[in-house]
DNA sequence: TATTAAATAGACTGGACGGTCCAGTTTGAT
DNA sequence: ATCAAACTGGACCGTCCAGTCTATTTAATA
């Protein structure tokens, strides 16, 4: 094998990446420093430098990598097995993993930073908009397609109603540990009946029986 | 009358203030510098210094005349008066109004920089979570209490109602604003159906026929 | 074992920036 | 006119930090 150097060259790359994830989300892009990085990587500045050209440079792999991997949890492709599950399980079910696999210290202070530097790095917003909420949307979106079309929910436009579903559940914790850090996440019994009450108001508006406007 | 140099020193302040506002908000706290808020306020570094005793204690001042400014344009105090409007007239000049205020490049940006520094400066961010829709929320709140006497609407909590009807309405044009920059904030025509939306949720969730959980 | 790409330590440069100092000027009240 | 407080301009200090340079060492291959 021919892969001795890449190896270790992948190695190093891994550890600056963590390092850095580390530093940023704790300092910000102009609050972090590369001095701090390389040794946290227990690495040389040097080779910080051979494997990323710049300290935005660097940021931007770090931001990347992280909405990415937050995207990439959700599992878009797992094929939907609704079995025979009613909607109100099945959206239930939904909310608690969406907001178990969203509203942790490490997605909501690379939220937080971010929005931070949206100005600075208006891609990045762009991406996290995209890729956060994105997949579970989409496969909200199939969801409530299905449901529908058997007639246990009435979402003419799957899409928007997944929107709406996906902002009455996230918004008020997602807003709390925006604000009040990491100590504003709620706890997990908080989030039960945050839950239920999400998935009541939405069976409400988009159940079968909801009142059509006039 | 003695207010003299009472005069000049605070014409200087709020000249500082104003122009740390413009600073601080396009650069946030460590991109700002002092020599540009000086220059900016058309006044000598020195001036600056002896008016704030820091460059923190100078962001701190500027946010908290933000936060404070902004939670008073809602006018919490005014008389409400609900006439025979129906709820929904009612629920939707209450979401345009909002919408409106809060929904401001300056507001966002406010936002956007708070949420970036809340490691740094965490009571801003508490602040800004208890002034901020809490005003407004505790409004809401009066008027959900009375139209629920009169039998137009059915929330047994108040309050939690008014937190739902805050999010199920800004929620999305907030998040939008917050990772796409201000051009992410909506235009009025969006607003309108947006806040029609919201408001048809709500009203079938907390309207005096929604269904109770059993 | 010889070769070679990768990594290391750490000194160094250049510039930015928070904060201070000072010698003199403006301003407004008496 | 006088006086004190506020303000000016700009030099200055110390520190921090992105990024570079150099001379040396490590470790995987052939």
């Amino acid at each position: 094998m021919s892969n001795g150097a890449a190896t270790r060259t992948r190695r190093s790359r891994e550890k600056i990446i963590a390092a850095a994830e580390e530093v940023f989300l704790h300092n910000g892009f102009l609050g972090a420093n590369m001095d701090t990085v390389a040794e946290h990587a227990g690495v040389s500045k040097q080779t910080v430098y051979a494997h990323f050209h710049s300290k935005e440079a660097l940021f931007i792999q770090v931001v990347e990598a992280m909405t990415g991997g937050a995207a990439r949890e959700i599992r878009e492709d797992e094929e939907d097995v609704f079995g025979d599950r009613s909607v109100r399980d099945f959206l239930m079910q939904l909310a608690l993993d969406q907001l178990t696999v969203v509203l942790t210290p490490r997605l909501m202070r690379l939220r937080r930073m971010v929005i931070g530097e949206v100005e600075r790095f208006p891609e990045l917003g762009r991406s996290l908009h995209d890729n956060g909420p994105g997949r579970s949307i989409r496969r909200m979106e199939r969801a409530f397609a299905h449901y529908t079309r058997i007639g246990q929910l009435a979402t003419p436009d799957p899409k928007a109603a997944a929107v709406q579903f996906n902002w009455i559940l996230m918004a008020a914790p997602t807003n709390a540990a925006m604000l009040l850090g990491d100590a504003g996440i709620p706890k997990p019994a908080e989030l039960r009946s945050h839950a239920a009450e999400a998935v009541r108001i939405f069976l409400c508006a988009f159940g079968p029986e909801a009142p059509r406007v006039g």
